[in-house]
RNA sequence: GCCGGAGUGGCGGAAUGGCAGACGCGCUGGACUCAAAAUCCAGUGGGCUUCGGUCCAUGAGGGUUCAAGUCCCUCCUCCGGUACCA
């Protein structure tokens, strides 16, 4: 087997490293600790596509970079197991979720082990073990007993809770009350996402447009009791500790984004709780109201005579002409008057019934009705009517709003539609993007800051003052404070599954057999609470209850202290299991706590993780919450997990040439294809629809700036890479890839496409030419022609010469250099160039080739370990030193340096590396060309880089 | 709309403000072969060229600089995220 045959050479060293255990990771580090961490998969019945191995193996490389240095290294995998498809592929087939996640389980190791990943399998674990979701129920555990103290800044025991006397007064049922009001998880009656057509509960996120992600059915919202975790009371040092995380700018912007802190004022209006006939509060009480407040200042809750309101520009206090209330408002009944009372009735049920999408849709055409009272603006006494209109959101800040059409965009939209007045009071003053006449007669909106006016005292006051003025009066009032808001909602964790991990929770039942709202822990040395064995499963629910209320009674119902239960029935989200899986890695067979305190603060936190920006947001978010809750409680030594964070680009299909036909059979540009309403294509020009054709590379030419049929250069070509999917046919399965080329060449491949952050199209030529390299490789150190592997008779023992050493001395320089930035494809490169020089080399010095087979290793460990017991070594490779290199070694001795004349390349001269500026300057003078072109010019300016380059600049 | 990211040969891509296009694919020509594959050698951004060169060229336009793919301003296109968050 003289030539280079992956097949062969691969299972061999996989066999190898599993019966040494090679990359089995000592319990604590030794010297210095690398946590890697790729971001573990969700078991697919599809197996591994090929974006999967993209970071694993930058990861792998990087571990393996890192042992030869001399590293500890953390290196595990395991599985996301829980999820929606193996419970609906229950329902088609009868099979049980755990029996068809155990199979795609084994499916995606046998994927992963053919590649070659030096990962410690001892470690390995899914989400799905009860000895996993044993510590996720625990955790859970100690979510329900924590609440967040604002005044710490963070989360303590529910036991150190402070009562208020007025609570503990009435009683223990008051108290427990109390206390569920604050712990960081939580139940609410909240909307949920039902697809009948599914017959199951969707997350948000699994909800696009109002429609199922998976399916496109409708889905409609109904109020479910439902399991919340408190993760806005965190949003702040979610927030702020981003600051301290080397993470990609990008990411870390998505991420404040989501959480969408902002800051401004609460103030209220005061509506009267005694309602006139004319809905308008009367003046003797509002004064009254406002001199109480004066005393009083203002309250934490808003009482029943007053509308609060959230806004973050309370600058524009005096130009609110308008409120608005949430359809969902509790005051809405309050506030109807008799004579309004059928047209918002009508308004509110029309909104319930809105779906989220019906809602986008009519997001420009704003909607709303008049309730028939009004509210009293404190700044300025006057009465302004209140609507309630769907452009209000119940739940983001106090769920109504001043509205101030003069500058909000909104705002300005609705009373304009309604004739409500709109009052001016920034003068925006000379701007670029308002007209300022229109802006101070009502008739446009500015949002800009600019100079108060109308608003009385504060007339003149930029907005900023007008801010923090208008902040300290309201406040000294009692009418107002300043206030933060967070786009962030709290995390609805339930789901209505059976495929997830079961709530530790008991729900107390009264002799009927009916909840009496009391709930029980699952004391924690009877978790885990396994799924029930015996479990049917229905092809689709028609209702949304969770498929657990079909439970066999001996395991939903519980008996404790002669009380009887029954369990919850909801289970947790996906997410759950991936919110901690990092800890777990680090002491996954540890019965008596979650991880070992010893060995947590010892590899804490991940050093590196990669995965892919689509978890951008929920995962990141939702695992910083809980880690910062379990470092709250003392669970964790780190307040961050994941330090160091790298998002790989998505791989996309093979490029694609599309061409476009109409009806008719006749050609249409790219340029004229449009979207249709249906989704489809049409020509822009006739509004005819046209077919998309796929058209082969050959018949395909560029004539400018666009691709043409090579046959009709008049029709332009649409020319692009698709994200891969089943639909389109264009998925690369790395088996197949594997079984062409060998696993060491996808992994080359992978990384030699381009940087790793990027989305690049896949393309089996380049596959094809990283295994012409690999075979390259081999041809330069074993004989092909042989019978045997024996190596090559240009691999000699010798000292190697200058230059093939100062060749040698740079590889190894700039491979390091380009792996420390983790430029795996500019290192590849560099691996190339080596290899192409000393191919041309009849005297290959052994050393050299042992060099670069060490320095290969993190990409193609297989063919390294090969031809490293080639050349004659009985270990692995895996803890070889990394190769250093000779600073002297890297220098050249002569150098080509450019000579300019006004910035142009005119002439290169060869000079040593060190020469001087003057050496330089004469150099390049002595140049016959550059004597020439100077000739008769005076040189006004010279401009020497040494060891770079000369400028002349001449007159 | 808003927030990110990106536009460089036929393609993927490379370039601490200092020789644009490293490396790979593809393509062209040649060697080997009866032939093909594989392999090897040479060439390969475009225009003009007396083959010495020379001009143009990193999405478009402007600017800073001796020098700009790289820095600044304006704009265009594509990709991703997000969307009534007061």
């Amino acid at each position: 087997m003289p030539r280079y045959n992956p097949a062969v050479i691969e299972p061999k060293w996989q066999k190898y490293w599993e019966t040494h255990r090679t990359f089995a990771t000592p319990r604590l580090p030794a010297d210095s600790k690398l946590y890697v961490l790729d971001m573990f998969p969700y078991p697919s019945g599809d197996g591994l596509h090929v974006g999967h191995p993209e970071g694993y193996t930058a990861t792998d490389i990087v571990c393996r970079y890192r042992r030869m240095k001399g590293t500890s290294v953390m290196h595990p995998m395991g599985w996301d197991a829980f999820g929606l498809p193996a419970e609906q592929h229950a329902k088609k087939t009868g099979t049980p979720p755990r029996a068809t996640t155990e199979k795609n389980i084994a499916n995606f190791r046998r994927q992963l082990k053919m590649l070659g990943f030096s990962y410690d399998w001892d470690r390995e674990l899914a989400t799905t073990d009860p000895d996993y979701f044993r510590w996720t129920q625990f955790i859970f555990l100690v979510l329900y007993d924590t609440w967040f103290d604002p005044a710490a800044r963070k989360g303590r025991p529910i036991a150190e809770l402070p009562i208020p006397g007025e609570v503990s007064g009435e009683g223990p049922d008051a108290v427990r009350a109390y206390q569920d009001d604050h712990r960081l998880a939580y139940q609410l009656e909240a909307p949920v996402n039902w697809c009948p057509a599914l017959g199951t509960v969707l997350a948000n996120e699994e909800v696009v447009g109002g429609l199922s992600e998976r399916g496109n059915h409708p889905v409609v919202r109904i109020p479910l009791r439902q399991w919340m975790l408190r993760i806005t009371s965190y949003a702040d040092r979610l927030e702020q500790d981003l600051d301290s995380l080397d993470w990609p700018e990008s990411i870390k912007s998505l991420q404040r984004n989501w959480i969408g802190r902002s800051e401004g004022a609460e103030v209220d209006f005061f509506i009267d709780d005694e309602t006139s006939d004319d809905g308008r509060p009367s003046r003797e009480r509002f004064t009254d109201w406002a001199n109480e407040r004066d005393e009083t200042g203002f309250p934490r809750k808003a009482g029943p005579a007053v509308l609060r309101v959230y806004t973050t520009r309370p600058d524009t206090l005096f130009g609110a002409t308008y409120m608005v209330i949430a359809p969902e408002h509790p005051f809405v009944r309050r506030l109807t008057q008799p004579d309004q009372a059928e047209a918002v009735e009508d308004y509110c049920e029309q909104s319930a019934r809105k779906s989220d999408m019906d809602r986008t849709d009519l997001a420009k055409e704003k909607t709303g009705v008049f309730t028939g009272s009004y509210a009293i603006n404190p700044v300025n006494g006057e009465a302004i009517p209140i609507w309630i209109a769907d452009y209000v959101l119940i739940s983001y800040g106090t769920g109504a709003i001043m509205a101030v059409p003069a500058h909000d965009t909104r705002d300005f939209e609705f009373a304009r539609k309604f004739k409500i007045p709109i009052v001016a009071v920034v003068d925006p003053g000379r701007s670029e993007l308002v007209n300022r006449e229109d802006v101070l007669m009502g008739r446009q909106c500015s949002v800009e800051d600019g100079t108060a006016i109308n608003s009385g005292l504060y007339n003149g006051l930029t907005t900023a003052e007008f801010k923090a003025k208008i902040a300290a009066d309201l406040s000294k009032k009692g009418l107002g404070r300043k206030a933060v808001n967070y786009k962030l909602r709290d995390w609805l964790f339930s789901r209505q599954h059976f495929w997830g991990e079961p709530f530790p929770i008991l729900h107390e039942l009264d002799k009927s057999g009916k909840p009496t709202g009391r709930l029980r822990t699952v004391p924690v040395d009877q978790l885990p609470l396994d799924l029930p064995k015996e479990m049917k499963f229905d092809a689709a629910h028609d209702s949304p209850e969770p498929p657990l209320e079909k439970a066999p009674e001996d395991w939903l119902y519980v008996t404790l202290d002669r009380k009887r239960y029954k369990r919850e029935t909801n289970t947790m989200p996906q997410w759950a299991g991936s919110c901690w899986y990092y800890l777990r890695f680090l002491d996954p067979k540890n019965g008596a706590a979650l991880v070992d305190p010893a060995v947590e603060k010892a590899w804490m936190p991940v050093d590196l993780y990669v995965g892919g920006a689509e978890h951008a947001v929920l995962h990141l978010l939702y695992a910083r919450f809980w880690h910062k809750v379990l470092f709250d409680r003392g669970y964790v030594s780190t307040d961050e997990p994941f330090q160091k964070l790298v998002n790989q680009g998505m791989i996309l299909g093979e490029m694609e040439f599309t061409g476009y036909r109409d009806a008719a059979g006749r050609w249409v540009g790219a340029d004229r294809i449009g979207d249709a309403a249906d989704g489809g294509l049409i020509d822009k020009t006739s509004g005819q629809p046209i077919t998309p054709v796929k058209i082969e590379p050959d018949a395909v030419e560029k004539r400018g700036e666009a691709f043409v049929l090579a046959a009709e250069p008049s029709v332009r070509i649409d020319s692009r890479a698709y994200k891969m999917s089943k639909s389109r046919g264009n998925v690369v399965n790395p088996d197949q890839v594997v079984a062409d080329f060998g696993a060491d060449s996808l992994r080359l491949y992978e990384m030699f496409m381009g940087p790793l952050e990027a989305v690049k199209p896949w393309s089996m030529d380049g596959v094809s030419g990283v295994h012409g390299f690999l075979n390259r490789v081999w041809r330069m150190i074993v004989d092909e022609r042989a019978e045997e592997i024996v190596l090559n008779d240009a691999v000699q023992d010798i000292e190697p010469e200058d230059e093939p050493n100062r060749v040698l001395h740079k590889t190894i320089k700039a491979v390091t250099d380009d792996l420390e930035q983790m430029a795996f494809n500019t290192a590849i490169a560099r691996m190339m160039e080596f290899t192409n020089y000393f191919l041309k080399q009849d005297a290959r010095p052994r050393a050299a080739m042992e060099k670069l087979v060490l320095l290969l290793s993190p990409f193609a460990p297989h063919m390294a370990e090969e031809l490293w017991s080639l050349l004659g070594h009985d270990k692995t490779l895996a803890f070889e030193p990394w190769p250093e290199y000779d600073e002297a070694a890297v220098r050249d001795d002569v150098v080509e340096v450019p000579v300019q004349i006004q910035g142009k390349l005119r002439a290169k001269i060869l000079v040593p590396a060190d020469a001087d500026r003057d050496a330089l300057v004469a150099a390049a003078k002595a140049n016959d060309r550059i004597a020439e072109l100077l000739a008769g010019k005076k040189i006004v300016k010279e401009i020497v880089v040494p060891g770079r380059m000369v400028n002349f600049v001449v007159k």
